[in-house]
This record gives structure tokens, sequence and C-alpha cells, in this order.
DNA sequence: CCCTTACCTTTTTTT
DNA sequence: AAGGTAAGGG
């Protein structure tokens, strides 16, 4: 018990040592506050707390893990429920499905399921092609049940037509989700916090299950998960919990700072602790961090602060493009691994997932080892969604976007024509898709089409013969007999790459079944609500590259924080007038504090001049951000060239004139080409584009061999018009396929 | 019905 | 740049 305690910090003892009653932990950036809440955890069960009565919520699963080794290798007995809101709820809602009005497997809807199905109800609400989109709606719709707000009660608070169709929209969508018997991320949410709030019982029940409630990140928590943390504590008010308001970075998505901010108000006799002493970063670090972050009018004033001394500046590197930006990264990274850091040791942050591209080819290129952290990128794979959906719609009859989604993957002559007949007679007599198909009638279709239709059905019958099986075998089932196998099994190297992806689906269903065991419907609640980032293990030997928000919670020795831009940093969408939500300029500092704070030896701040931006090569600004750092402890380095004028009037070859399409005047034309060469000098168009002209000999993997004629440079769909020694002169969008240069 | 081609939309971050 | 969708030809 002691040793517990004896490493700790007076204020991180008082918080490990705090047994009942409300407590409420401000951990500043690298406070040790991880330390505190596990060796939290340890306390309570070594005080004679039943770990079963210990429920601690995560913001991510990954966090969870983490939480759940630590603990784990503190050599205390298992038990607790540890996890995300999100998976907390599932469990309930299948707990109490009756109560909360479900029908048992009911699916959930990631974000791509979730915007088809938004599609769907904007047409059927008639509001099809207007000023809302479905991105739009969603994101209204999403704020909407965070508050817990139903679509009576938006529409009763809309304040103009717009409003009035988000209500319309969302009326629409939750009726389709309940038609395929379906919930998405934010139900999980709504529903469970709807039972706590009105069902006194509940509330007694799960408060005594859960006994203890610790809640990490509670600046990122919104309303529905506030009431569902406050309805389970309501009793015993054993609550605890932690997080730092300078770390909310998830207003975007509904998270309400004020639940932080007004805890002391939710429990008057709550017990406060301040974690103020970084041991982290060093002081140069800190100090830059916490200058930046002082700019922020909306926050309560606090001093983080380390007995840390030396270190280096932290730095600030202006470039010309994007990819001298990379490049000046990868050089810091090549002499920081001379100098003995390991790669593994190193961290690359920016703020949108797309900058990670140049990044990435410029790593590749240096031979410098890297893994790229993204969200759900293995999951919303095509091939491995198509898997999935096979088994949702076999839990889940009724689930007919899922069924709508492989009733014809792989192809097996079920045509737009013949869907949507089925689909007007499932919405005639009320069935399912999957029902109207099984029942499929000549007169309806004709023969043939309701004959395969019908051969759809009776193949999902029959797999669903198999419900019994353990996951594994049920999904290497679907993968056969579905016809996705045989589909796949051309030794091209697309479909080599889906193999392997699917069988990786396989994989993870057969470590289901062996670690946690349980239906088919429990191993696709944990793939819903699973991200790849979860299974973002420490990288061994490899830098990592992240987004900003996945960041939170991570350190390195060595970070760069890249694309420290006006716009991209403090993000801005400049979009057209109609904009509504304004970007937060405040939140978007704290998500560069967070970066920043990430750092426990080097910190390097980089942006650039100019940077190719959704296919256009675009002037930047310098971040606001950078010049609030200070002038202490910063050293800048600038690396830019200064721009010479071009005397340049025409240039043969690659661009061919083709640039100055459109000119109106000779000054306009000179414009165009001086800004096409300097683009073209700064990005050095890959290879493939470089040398393919006219003269050029190439492989086409259909046509053969051939002479390319002419290249008609026009994006984004390059053409080339090229003469096959075989089959004559073809034109080839070059986006379309791959031509191997010879 | 399927494939190819032309056009158009994109709104960042994540459970 | 990249993906999706809608329309057209086979």
């Amino acid at each position: 018990m002691l040793d517990i305690l004896s490493d700790l910090n007076e204020p991180q003892r008082r918080a490990v040592a705090h047994r009942d009653g409300p407590l409420l932990v401000l951990a500043g950036a690298g406070s040790g506050k991880t330390r505190v809440i596990t060796r939290r955890v340890v306390h309570l069960i070594a005080g004679g707390v039943a770990p079963q009565n210990i429920l601690a919520l995560t913001f991510t699963n990954k966090a969870a893990g983490e939480m759940s080794e630590r603990i784990a290798a503190l050599g205390t007995p298992r038990g607790a429920t540890i996890g995300t809101f999100h998976a907390l709820c599932a469990r309930l809602l299948r707990e109490f499905a009756t109560e909360a009005q479900l029908d048992a497997g009911y699916s959930i809807y990631d974000r791509d399921d979730q915007l088809r199905l938004m599609r769907q109800a904007l047409e059927a609400a008639g509001l099809k092609g207007g000023r809302l989109t479905p991105s739009v709606a969603h994101a209204r719709i999403s704020n909407a049940k965070n508050e817990l707000k139903t679509p009576t009660e938006v529409s009763a608070e809309a304040a103009s037509f717009g409003d009035e169709q988000v209500a319309e929209a969302y009326a629409a969508y939750q009726r389709l989700l309940r038609d395929n018997n379906a919930l998405d991320f934010d139900d999980l949410l709504l529903k469970t916090a709807l039972l706590l709030r009105d069902r006194p019982e509940l509330r007694r029940l799960l408060g005594e299950r859960y006994r203890y409630v610790l809640i990490d990140e509670y600046q990122d928590t919104n309303h529905a998960q506030y009431i569902i943390a406050h309805g389970i504590a309501l009793h015993h008010e054993n609550i605890c919990a932690t997080g730092d308001p300078d770390q909310s970075i998830y207003a975007w998505r509904g998270a309400n700072v004020r639940n932080i901010l007004e805890f002391e108000a939710d429990y008057p006799n709550a017990t406060v602790v301040r974690l103020e002493e970084n041991y982290r970063s060093t002081r140069a670090i800190l100090a830059a961090a916490s200058q930046l972050i002082s700019h922020n009018r909306r926050r309560k004033h606090k001093d983080l602060w380390t007995s840390r001394t030396g270190g280096a500046d932290v730095r600030v590197v202006h470039c010309d493009t994007g990819r001298a930006e990379a490049q000046a990264v990868a050089e810091r990274i090549e002499a920081a691994a001379r100098r003995g850091l390991d790669y593994g040791d190193m961290a690359v942050f920016y703020r949108v997932n797309s900058l990670s591209r140049v990044l990435e080819e410029t790593l590749f290129r240096a031979s410098i080892p890297y893994r790229v952290a993204r969200g759900v990128e293995f999951f919303n794979r095509r091939e491995v969604k198509d898997l999935l959906a096979y088994m949702k719609l076999l839990v889940n009859p009724a689930d007919d976007l899922s069924c709508r989604r492989i009733i014809n993957t792989p192809t097996r002559g079920i045509g737009h024509t013949t869907l949507s007949r089925l689909t007007a007679r499932a919405g005639a007599t009320g069935v399912s898709l999957l029902e109207a198909a099984a029942q499929a009638e000549s007169d309806d279709l004709g023969a043939a089409a309701a004959k395969r239709v019908r051969g759809f059905a009776e193949m999902m019958h029959a797999l669903a013969g198999n419900l019994n099986h353990s996951v594994r075998e049920i999904a290497e089932d679907v993968y056969r007999r579905s016809g996705i196998a045989e589909a796949l099994s051309a030794e091209d190297e697309e479909r080599r790459q889906q193999r392997a992806n699917v069988e990786e689906v396989i994989n993870t269903a057969a470590e289901f079944d062996e670690l946690a065991g349980g239906t088919l419907s429990d191993y696709l609640y944990q793939v819903s609500l699973v991200s790849d980032l979860d299974h973002f293990e420490g990288t061994g030997g490899a830098v990592t590259l992240m987004t900003l928000h996945a960041a939170k919670g991570l350190e390195f020795p060595a970070v760069f924080v890249v694309g420290c831009e006006d716009g991209l940093l403090p993000f801005r969408r400049d979009f057209g007038p109609s904009d509504a939500g304004e970007s937060d300029v405040e939140e978007e500092r704290r998500l560069t504090f967070v970066g920043m704070t990430r750092a426990k030896d080097e910190l390097t701040l980089s942006c650039a001049r100019r940077r190719r931006m959704r296919g256009q090569n675009k002037p930047c600004a310098a971040s606001c951000f950078l010049s609030e750092l200070g002038a202490e402890g910063v050293r800048i380095e600038d690396l830019t060239t200064p721009q010479r004028p071009l005397n340049v009037r025409h240039r043969g070859g690659f661009f061919s004139g083709e640039v100055a399409r459109g000119a109106q005047t000779a000054a306009d034309e000179e414009r165009m080409i001086i800004e096409a060469m300097a683009d073209e000098e700064a990005e050095q168009p890959p290879p493939e584009y470089q040398y393919l002209g006219p003269g050029c000999r190439v492989q086409h993997p259909k046509f053969g061999f051939g002479t390319v004629m002419h290249l008609q440079r026009r994006w984004p769909d390059t053409r080339a018009e090229i003469v096959f020694d075989d089959v004559g002169p073809k034109k080839i969008v070059l986006r379309h396929v791959e031509l191997e240069l010879l």
C-alpha cells in the first residue's frame, strides 16, 4: 500500500488516497494524471472495494486498454469495468434492451453508414438536393442528440427555415434507423442517458453495481455523457473526474467544457486536487506551450512548472512548400537518429490527415521507418465493410442498409432496376428488403431476376443456420459462400491486398473467439466501436505520424508539429458566406497546446509558404500561434528562398502551353506560365509524369506496348493519346490505369 | 445489366 | 486529388 503512494507528490497522493465522495482532479499536461487514476483504482481495491464495483470510463479504447494493462501490472485482480462511454452504453442497451425498446441484434452504424442513411433520410423528407447536405445535417443532428433533444424539440426551437429542415431530416433519419433496427454512435449515448434520466430503478441498480465511477478526460464529455455519469453516481456520489480544460479539443462534437468547470457547482462538497507539476517536458517546451495557451481568453489561469533544467530551444522552421517542409522534417529526424535517438521516440503531428501524404512520401524516400496512425482506415475498406455487412445482416435481418450494400456484391445480376422494384415491394408490404427478397415473385421482377433475388435470400438463410458456430467459422463461411472469396481470387495486386484485408477480419474474429468469446453480435458491437487507432501499438523503431487529435494522451521525446499555417492550424474552412459555424480559434489553440505538450525533450513547429491542398497550390501565411510562443527559448529558422522574378515567356515540353489555357491577355499568360513553373520546380512532379510525353514507350496492362503521341495535361483527368502496336491509337485517362514507362 | 466516361462535390478533427 | 454519382454505350 505504501509503495503505491510513496513515489507520488503531495497532490497526487491526496487524489489517490481520497476514497468516498466527489473528487475533481485538475491535471495539467504531463502532470502524471494516468498514474494517479491507475493508482487510485489499485488503492480502492486494496482498500476492500470489489473490482466489480469500479467503473472507469475513458475516451478511447486505447486509453482503456492502457489503463487495464497498467492496473494489472500493479498486481491487482481484474474485474473492474474499464472502457469507453460508447462501449458501456452498447453493453447496457443490450442488457436493458426491453426497457430501451430495442430489438435484439440491433446494428451499430458507423459514420459511413450514417451518411448513407442520412442521404436516404433527406430524400424521404423531400430535402434532397437542397442546401442541407448530408454531412451538415448529420452534424446538426448529432449535436441535438448529444443535448438529448428529440426531433420535436428541435422543431419547436427552430429559429429559421433551415433549422426546421434539420428537424425534419432528424425525424426522417430516426425513422430510418428504427426501420433498420439500427443505432448510430450518438444513439448509444442518447438512449442510455434517457434510460438513466427517466428510470429511477435503473439508476439505483447501476449505482449499486458501479459504486465508484472514474471518468478520464472529463473536459471532453458531452451532455449525454454527463447525464450518464451523474445518473450512475447519483446516490453514492463516488465520482472522480479527471481532466484539463486547456486540453478540451472536442467541442466540435458536442463536448462541453462547462462539465468540468462546473463540477464544483454540481458537487459543493467536492474535493479538488490540482496537479501542476509537469514531469514530461523541458522548460523551454513548457514555457512556449504556456505562452501560447495564455492567449486564450476563456480560460482559468494555471501555472505549469517543472524542476527540469537545460534542454534545447523550441524550433520554428519556415519553409517554401509543404514538400520542403517534409524534407526539413526528414533531415531533422535523420540528424536526431544519428545523435542516438530511436525512430520510435519521434512523432510528427498535423491538423488534417491529408498532410500525412507528403510526409510519407518524403520519409519513404529517405528510408526512414514510419507508421501512420489513422482513424478507421482498415474498417472502412470496401471489402472489409462488405464482409461485415453480411454478418450484420445475419444478426439483424431488418438491416436494409447492409442488405442493399451486399445484395449485388459480389455481382450476381441484381441491378439497379431490380433493386428499386424490390425496394418498392418491401415498402408497400412493410417488410425488410431481405424478406422481400425471399418472397420475390416473377410477376414483380421477371422470372430470371426473381430467381437471382431469391437465390440471395436463400444463401443468407443458409448462412443464418450457422449462427451458433464460432465467429471465425461464421466469417469464413460468409467469405466463401457469399462469393467474395471467388471474386477476389484473381492474382493481381489489388485483389491480393483485398484478400489480405478480408483475411485480417477473419483473424480479428478468431482473436475475438479466443480472448473475449461471445456471439456474433457481441463481435459486431466490438468491431463497430473499435478504430484502427486502438490497435496502434507503440511503434518499435518507427516514427509515428498522426493527427493532433490522436496525439492526446501520448508523449514522445521528439515532436514535430507541421502545417502551422493560418487557416490550417487555426483551422478555418473559408468557404462561401453561408458558413454558419465559425471555427473556434481557442479550441485550435488548445489543440496546438496539446500537440506541443506531448514533447519531452525536443519540439519543432514548422510551416510552409505555399502548400498544395485539395488539388491546388495555395500561398499560406504563418500561423498566428507561432508568434504567440514568446521569444525566449524559441529559435526561428528561415529556410525559405527569396522569390526572384522569372523572365521566361515560353517553355516547351511538359507544359506545352497548356498552363496558359484560358488566359485573356498576354500579361495573364505570362503570369500563369511563371506560376506554373514555380509550382513545378517546387513540387517535383512524380517520375511517371515527369518523363511521360510524346515519344515515350509504355506498356499498358490491357493493350500492351505502345508509343505516346500526345499528352493532354488536363487535371484531374490527364489523357494520353497512345498508338499501341497491336490495337492502334487509343486515348487513355491516366488516372484510371497504371502505365508502365519503358 | 455492366462497364466506361463525364461531371461534381469535397467541407477536419473521432466514438 | 480523389471519390462518388449520374448518364450513356455495349
